[in-house]
Formats: structure tokens, sequence, C-alpha cells
DNA sequence: TATGAATGAGATTTCATTCAT
DNA sequence: TATGAATGAAATCTCATTCAT
């Protein structure tokens, strides 16, 4: 029954999460816009009165769910206080606990899938948040270096390897956990103990 | 063409290559049998008299991309001679970068987008490569704490975050290599320093 | 803007016109609702609030372009004085200088195109229009015959053969203008120099 | 029941024949390649086979519709014997009753109406058909005032005054046949004695 | 009157798959 | 074995039209 008149600017939301679902479900390709109607509880034709193809609805749909990482990770660091080992112990370890819970894996696994397809997609994904997020990490070790926590290593200029795990983390449980099931926090903390011991200037001492 | 190379054992082979080639360039959805057909210089028609079904025709590849890492994997180790570290620094590393210049993000990318909706294979690929391969190499670090190379650890039991950076690596390069190039060697490299450093049994306090 | 113009009296035709634009940009099947609304600064629905279809916006559209015509004709001949000559050469060359430039062209290229589908359009348009047109022209050559000015010759009842340099003006500056222009005033006047020196009815006698 | 493997190559002349008979009747937008298929006998996936979108096949059927007249065209004049206006009474008229009973008022309301959309169908049609004809006509003219037969008009400049009536009688026959039907000859025949009463050099004084 | 929101119906197009030869 | 010819099923997208406000 049409003229519902409902609001009108929650249904973007709306469609976009009911997509999120359906894309993260079936993969851009089998996912139909039927199904996302669907789910919105809305008819297909709506989908795409709101957005103008499948197409710019997927971007949309990795856009929004981009969209409210990319605040987090700019307050991160600057509010913090305390050690950088603290830091990567703590709040970082957290933050990838929570992404792994999160949308990582639907969104890592469409951008997988579909990025080579939309370079502008994977060009916006690495200028507003990995680059980013990146930069912060290679502040915060060079900030460990100059306190003299870390002993000087090239980690500040090749931070992907903080986050290597998590993306690992990301790739196994997308591909395996049903079969081996690799458990997040254990292994990020791990990690961090091992990079720790790596980069830190001096326990040996003692 | 050596004879017209009709025979028919051949086809097979030719057929997958094609299809490889073809779903790794475009991803499964994208990839058309008409194309895979002309890759191979043959008709449509005879692709699926060699294999079923796209889908069968998928599996095969991804199985004929993978039987040849199991048989490297199965020998790498038992043969090998020197220290625990200098596997990992040497063939390791080496067999990291050869897996990267090779078919290892094709593969990635068609498991990951793929994958979900294909059990058998993902379970496949687990049992035949990525469990034998973490097992060795769990093996390995056991070896170099009875050694004495290295401090007893919990890596042992969570060896895929010796692969962690190569997997993260292989991820990069598909989604941002245009944008921002990495370095496989160097992260490679990089990681088994500052991983060999945290877990070794630091005699340099001597 | 006067006032905002909203008088309800002055929509139709508001909307008519924009519909004729529309109509005759794109034809009938390409012509979107949604651009006569546009063109018309309403909305689409107020389009079918005025109009119960499109093909109802289509046959007032036509209406209306056609209306205008009728007037014109009545009373061209009727308050005409001077010979039949006179007025091939003068007023009815002047109209269909006229016509041409005006909406002539496209009411015939919608009509041709849509015509066959509204039997009551083009009944419509014969009874009103042409019928009476040619009546009129009939007559005039009839008067002409009983001046002596022409000869007897069946033209008085197909006087379409007097029209027919129009009509083929229009079809060929709907197809060809950009390729091939053709000069409206040059080829109307050369067709009704040579009727007229093959109608009269004896200067070849001096 | 596929792989009938039929002939092959009749397979297009029957399609584009059936479409002819859709397009005709319909005109392009209500033209149904179901509608089509049905007509030729197949599916509707095999019309899209030989043609590859909706609007190539439009081409193909006018091009295919228009191309026998050009060689008619050709070598109508240069064989024909005997003077300009037994041309004209004769071979001319024939041919266009023969035109008015073909496909030329399907061609003509088709090419009207979607014509603008596609200005290399109407270059093409005006090139290859037109153009010729017209040009054909103009030389006949220029030797029948050599002749003598005629006086010296710009009639041979403006060709398309001698076949105006033809256009005019098809526009007519589209729209009015119905409610004032017009005898093709009787029309053609009338323009050409007035014609040729109009330019003939006079001899009939003596 | 006027509109924004919503939908239904339908058409083109794509492609894996089948079958006769 | 090998293929060309053919099709069925499905999915995106378009747009006139409706309805509640």
């Amino acid at each position: 029954m049409p003229g519902t008149s409902r609001r009108k600017d929650q249904r973007p939301q709306e469609i976009t999460e009911a997509a999120f679902a359906e894309f993260a479900d079936n993969g851009y390709a089998d996912a139909k816009l039927e199904s996302v109607a669907q789910r919105a509880g809305i008819s297909k034709a709506l989908v795409l009165v709101y957005f103008k193809s499948k197409q710019a609805l997927f971007k949309a749909v990795i856009r929004a769910a981009i969209a409210p990482r990319i605040e987090k990770l700019d307050s991160a660091l600057d509010t913090y206080e305390g050690s950088a080992a603290e830091f990567l112990r703590g709040p970082l370890i957290d933050a990838g606990c929570q992404a792994l819970k999160g949308p990582l894996k639907p969104i890592l696994r469409l951008l997988i899938a579909e990025g080579p397809k939309h370079p502008d997609l994977t060009e916006y994904y690495h200028g507003e948040v990995v680059a980013k997020g990146l930069r912060m990490l290679g502040r915060l070790i060079e900030l460990g270096e100059r306190n003299g926590e870390f002993r000087r290593t090239e980690l500040s200029s090749t931070p992907q390897l903080i986050v290597a795990p998590m993306i690992m983390t990301a790739v196994w449980q997308i591909l395996f956990q049903k079969y081996a099931p690799l458990d997040t926090e254990r292994v990020l903390r791990l990690h961090m103990d091992l990079l720790l011991a790596g980069i830190s200037s001096h326990e040996e001492l003692a």
C-alpha cells in the first residue's frame, strides 16, 4: 500500500543496513535487490529510488560501514595518556577485538572480492581509514622509541606489521572458523607480547 | 602448436589454466565460460564436457592451483639441516616471497569471495595445505625451543602468527598496491627480525 | 513569476506546453512525465491530476497544438480579395512557411509515430484541420477555373497536390536537414510557379 | 527443443523480417523482442544472439529494408531509352506505386519516429538512397532541358518536388487512409500531368 | 490543489546449460 | 571428441500510476 509517507530520512539507512546484511551473506554478485527490499520491508523499486543502481547501493553500503570507523580512529590516540606499550596492549587490542566481532570481516570480504572492480572504493578506504590508522601507529612507535621504551627499528615505517595478525585472523575466520576456530583475543595478545619483546629496549638487562 | 596438441589428457589442464586466469582476472561471478573457452582455444560447450558446470570448474581450478603447494610443503622441513632460526630466515621467507609472486593472491581472493559458498573447498584447503603447513611450523618452533634457540612461548601453538604478515601483504597488495605499494621481502624480513628478537632466548646478555 | 501564478485555469495550458516540448524533443515513448513536470515547474503527480494518464496528456497536447490552426484556416480565404493565383502565391505560401517554422514538424512527427495507435486523434486532425483546409483549396481552384484563370483539371478534387511540397519539406527537414538543408520558401515558391504554369489556362497562346 | 541446427544463414533474414513486421505494426518503442521472437518462431534469447540489442536489431531492419532499393535505383535510368517525359510518366510512377504498396510507409514512419535518435540511420538513408535518387532525377530533368523537351527551370536543382506527392501520399495513407482514402496512382499521375504541363516547352501550341 | 513516497508491471539483457550433429 | 545453435531462467532497471497527507 503506497503513500505511507514514512520516515524518509530513515529509509536510506534502513536500506543500507538491509543491503549490508544481504551483501555480507551472499557477496555482491549473489545479492539480489529483491532480497534487500524484503529485508528492508519495502518494494524492490523503492530501493532504486534511493540508490540509483545496485552498484551505487554497494558503494553506499561500504561507505556507510566504513564511515563510523573513521571518527573513532581520529581521537583514539590523541586523548590517550600512558606509555606506548600500554596503548598497544590495551586500547589497540580492544579495538582489534571489536573490529573482528563487528563488520570487519564482511567488509574485508566484500572489498577483496569487489575492490579490484571499484578502485574508487579501495582508494577511499585506504585514504580514509587505513592510511590514517597506520600513520597513527607509526607515530606511536616513534614516540616509544624517543621515550626509550623501544629500541630503534624499522617498525615505525612498516606499521602494517602491528596489525597483520588482525587481518590474518579475519581471513582465517572467514575461511576456516568452522573447522579450526581461532580465538581472536588470544592471537592478538600473544602477538603483542612477542612483538613488544622484540622491540623493547632492555628487558634483557634484567 | 605441437601437433595440434589435441590429446585428451591435456585438455583438462589446459582448461583449468585458462579458467584460473579468467577467474583471477574477473572473480567468480564475472568470469564467463565463453572467455574461458576462448582463452583455451576451444568452444564453450567443450568446457562443459570436461567440467559438468561452472561451479565444478571452479572447484577443479582451485584444487589444481592448490595441489602443487602441497607437495612442496611436505618435504620442505624434513630435508632441512640447520637451525630453526636459519630456516625461518631463509627457506620460509623465500617460500613466502615466491607465493606472493605466484598465484597466492588470486587464490586467496577467490577463496575469500567464494569460499563461504563452498565449504568443501575451504575444508580441503585447510586440511591439505594450511593445517599441514602450520603443523610443520609448530614443530619447527618446538624444535627451536628444545634447542635452546628460543625461549618457551605459546607461539608453537599459534603458528599462524609466523605467516600473518604474508597474508596481510597479500591482502594489502590485492587492495592497495596501486596507491601504496608494499615491498614483500622487506616486510617479511622485518617481521622475522622482530619475531626472532622476541622469542630468542637472548644470549645477547652475555 | 507573476504572483506565483497558481491560477487553476492556467495550469492545463502550462502543462500542455511543457508536454509539447517534451514530446517534441523525445517522441512519445521517450517522453517522461517527470520531465514534463520539471519543465512545468510542478510535481509529477500534479500532471496526472490534470490529465488522467500519459496518453490523455498526449491527446490533449495534440489537440491543443492543432486547435489554433483551425481558426486561422476558417477565415483565411473568406476575407481574401484578389485572384486565385495571387492567393496561392501570397497568403498560402506565407502560411506554409509559418507552419514549417512553427510546430508543424513536431506535430507531424508525433502524429505519424503515434497516430496509428490513436485513431481518434488522426480522425480529429483530419476532420478539423486537413479536410477543411483541403476543401478550401478545392474551392479556390474551382474559383480560378470559373474565373478563367485556370484550365479545367482534376486538381480541384485532389488539392493535396497543392500542399504536397509542404509535407515533403517537413519530412525532409525532420530527417535530413542536418546533412542537406532545404530552404522552405524556395521550394514552396518554385513549386507554385511550376504548378501555376501547369494549370494556367493559356499564356502559351500569346 | 534446442540444437536443431537449422539454416544459420537464413536466421538473420528470418529475424529481420519478423522484426520488420513487429516494428511496422507497433513502432519501435512498443515492439517487443518477445513478439519478434514469436513471429520468427524462435526464443527471445536467440534474437539477441544474432543482434546484440534491440537497437542493433532496429538498425539492421532498416538497413535490410533499404538495401534492396539501392540497387534498383542505380540501374533504373542508365538502361532507359526514351524521352525524359516518358520516363517520368512510366517507370517513375510505377516505381512510386510499387514503393507505396511495399514497405515505404512503415520505413518512413519508423524513420520519422526514431530517426532523430539515430542520426547514423538517417545519414545512411540519405546518402545511400535519397541523394542518389534525387541526383538521378536532377540529371533526368537536365537531359530533358537539353533535349528541348522542357524549358529551363530550377526544378533540376530541386528534384524533391518531383517526388513530393509520393511522400505526401505516404503520409496521408499512414494517417488518414481509413477515413479518406487516397488513390496512389491517380495522385501521382495527376501530379505528373500538371508538372509536365508546367515545365514543357509547349510546342503543343503548334 | 499539490506533493512525496511508494509500488506493480514489464522489458531488455545475460549466461550457464542442453542437444543434435 | 567437438561444436554451433538454441533456450530458460533470472535479474536489473524503468516508469506510469496510486495514495495518504
